[in-house]
DNA sequence: ATCTGTCGGATTGTCCGACAAAATGCCGCC
DNA sequence: GGCGGCATTTTGTCGGACAATCCGACAGAT
């Protein structure tokens, strides 16, 4: 009986984001290149210019056009980290989902993440984690700033594992960390000086190249959030927000 | 110098959107919500419908409203996992992502979501991977069916872990896999029924609930993922498309 | 030669008004 | 109560308009 699929009808604001994301993707329109003045792809596409521009807000927010600051033209862009992570955190909160989930994907991504780092770290990202320790000590009680460097520290190793997969999988899971995290570090005094003690023996492990420490020590590193957060009274069926 | 950060003002589109998203993750506007008529948004925010229509095209990208079939009404939706998922995978293919960086991680992911899936599976979950698996064999010469069945069972797996975290992390890197793989059970005969071994392995590792033997079938089953492509002639270094 | 002020053209952000097609709602009818 | 038909609403798209502002060029000042 089902023979027929339901007939789908896109709008033309839609199917003109489409066309300009398929030349994105097919590699015609590249990384940095300017686009055409809105009349002029108006014209084109032989199509109103409200038309075009709310096809354009689509890929803008798709992150596949952007604007320079302080400029008016639009150029091709390739989404960055930033805007995909923060695209999965919202859908993940939304979905209710809790501090345990989170905590678990952790627990199983960032410590092989952290093995993989030890074996392929250049000198460059060694030096970049070596500073985030010192800009988290030098923080203080500035919990905002702490988080941040946390969270950064956490990046810099995912990048250090030379994978942008795993660099992309972990920017959610602390951006979703993050809000209960400050408020951890302003509750729980030890907080600190354990995060700085995890923080260098990560940062020893990779030094040495020994994937197997490293794996270790970020393992202890995720479960002390845990107890971390159980000391601040967050509790793990908490569902996460943004 | 530099004691100004560079002042921006957001358009009123953005802004417009901006406030919605506000309104939908605080709460305020739940799931299946209808939104008012364009026009009605229109006088409300003050602004021209125009204005108005290019704030809702932001949002709908973003998976925040949706519209059901056959209907006029905008709706509030929470963006599911393949809102997200595409997403992320555009922007990895963007990026000039590697075949061996998506496996990678999956070598890192899969193994441990499905011995977790093996300790928190329910029954239907356990009756889903049984049909996958038979749909999978049923599929026989169909590589598009084939590699649609084995998307569906990472899927189904992750979805046993009870993690939503991890089936959204999952989700891309079975996409970015799967072109790759149709190609790879089209060219390597021994494939089809090295998936189904498995398969079954892992089936019956998670019906026992026996988290370990899940976890290391399924580090097989990734492995030969691995083999298999290279029988296919695809090198590691190729970049993943979409 | 470098910096500054100015000017015209191009482009964007926003508005207004309009209309056909499709969906929704209402109403009378069976 | 269910159903067909008509009026109303809403969306998709169009055309045109205007102020703000960015861009590039050009001339004048230091």
């Amino acid at each position: 009986m089902d023979i027929f699929e339901p007939v789908q009808v896109d709008p033309a604001y839609r199917r003109i984001a489409a066309a300009v994301e398929e030349k994105v993707m097919a590699g015609t329109l590249k990384d940095g290149d300017p686009l055409p003045g809105e009349v002029h792809l108006a014209r084109q596409f032989a199509v109103n210019r409200s038309t075009v521009r709310e096809a354009l807000r689509e890929l803008q927010s798709k992150g596949l056009i952007t604007r320079r600051p302080g400029s008016k033209r639009l150029r091709i862009a390739h989404p960055r980290t930033a805007d995909v992570a923060s695209g999965v955190s919202r859908a993940l909160a939304l979905g209710g989902v809790t501090f345990y989930e989170v905590w678990e994907a952790m627990m199983i991504v960032e410590p092989q993440t952290a093995a993989l780092a030890a074996r392929k770290r250049d000198a460059d990202q060694l030096e970049e984690l070596t500073q985030l320790i010192a800009r988290f000590e030098a923080a203080g009680g500035n919990s905002r700033e702490a988080v941040a460097t946390v969270v950064d520290f956490f990046r810099a190793l995912a990048r250090s594992s030379q994978n942008e997969v795993l660099v992309l999988a972990q920017a959610p899971l602390t951006r979703l960390l993050s809000p209960t995290l400050a408020q951890m570090i302003d509750q729980v005094p030890q907080a600190r000086t354990r995060i700085i003690e995890a923080q260098r023996k990560l940062l020893a492990a990779i030094g040495k190249g020994d994937g197997e420490q490293a794996r270790i020590w970020m393992e202890k590193h995720i479960r002390d959030f845990r107890r971390g957060y159980e000391l601040a009274g967050i509790s793990a069926d908490d569902q996460v927000t943004v």
